[in-house]
DNA sequence: CCTCGGATCAGCT
DNA sequence: GCTGATCCGAGGA
């Protein structure tokens, strides 16, 4: 089966986030060669607060602004986390995937994927599209049923539903999706509020969450 | 320069 | 569910 190509990701990042869903994810070098089966993604898109690049390249981000198919890796909390670039200052994080052969460990969230992967951030620039390193493959067979929702772990832009897996996998980083129409949310008193602001450093400020679902939901395939 | 939040994760309640 | 680890990049408190 033939690889992913420059055109594959030179396409609206929604519909690349998607679409790689049951794609083979490849890396080969010395060590060997691994791979994953990609089950969940995110989808970084322009005009996007949530996004690397939303005010413009810089050093750190340059790789977004490269050709369709490079890899953007970047570190957050000395984790390395990876994504692959569509158009310029768009992105897909690959946040999942299941193992295919030999794999250290879980490769379940962006930061666990690339350690199972040994993606390191000097792998950032790479050319996923046609470097020997790294390379796509179209799913084989079915794929199996997608979800759909609100993207992992963000302060901004929480409404946006960018977040895509496999709604079958066991392998996602996350939750899946509720009983169909559950709710959980009851109506809060608007007087509810804790009175008291503790003083939180930045690092134990609470996230605000999403009120406990995962607000995934199917989308069909 | 200095500040501060973060596309995470492991570990605990 | 919640917390802290731990340090870097981006922006200007």
């Amino acid at each position: 089966m033939r690889r992913r190509g420059r055109a594959f990701f030179d396409r609206p990042t929604e519909r690349v986030a998607r679409e790689l869903l049951g794609h083979r994810f490849v890396v080969r070098d010395r060590r060997g060669i691994r791979s994953v089966r990609l089950v969940e993604t995110e989808a970084y898109v322009a005009h996007d607060p949530a996004n690397h690049a939303y005010r413009g390249p810089t050093r750190r981000n340059r790789s977004m602004f490269l050709r369709p198919g490079t890899l953007y890796v970047y570190r957050i909390h000395q984790v390395v986390c990876a994504n692959l670039v569509t158009r310029p200052g768009e992105a897909v994080l690959l946040r999942a995937g299941a193992p295919l052969g030999e794999v250290r460990d879980r490769p379940s969230g962006p930061g666990r994927l690339c350690r199972a992967l040994g993606i390191r951030i000097e792998d950032d620039g790479a050319d996923a599209a046609r470097g020997r390193k790294f390379l796509l493959f179209p799913s084989r067979g079915r794929r199996g049923p997608i979800a759909v929702g609100p993207r992992v772990g963000l302060r901004r832009a929480r409404a946006r539903r960018l977040r895509y897996l496999l709604l079958e996998s066991p392998w996602v980083s996350r939750p899946r999706p509720r009983g169909r129409g559950r709710r959980l949310t009851s109506a809060s008193p608007s007087g509810s509020r804790a009175g008291a602001k503790s003083r939180r450093s930045r690092t134990t400020r609470r996230r605000p969450s999403g009120g406990g679902r995962s607000g995934v939901r199917s989308v069909g395939r």
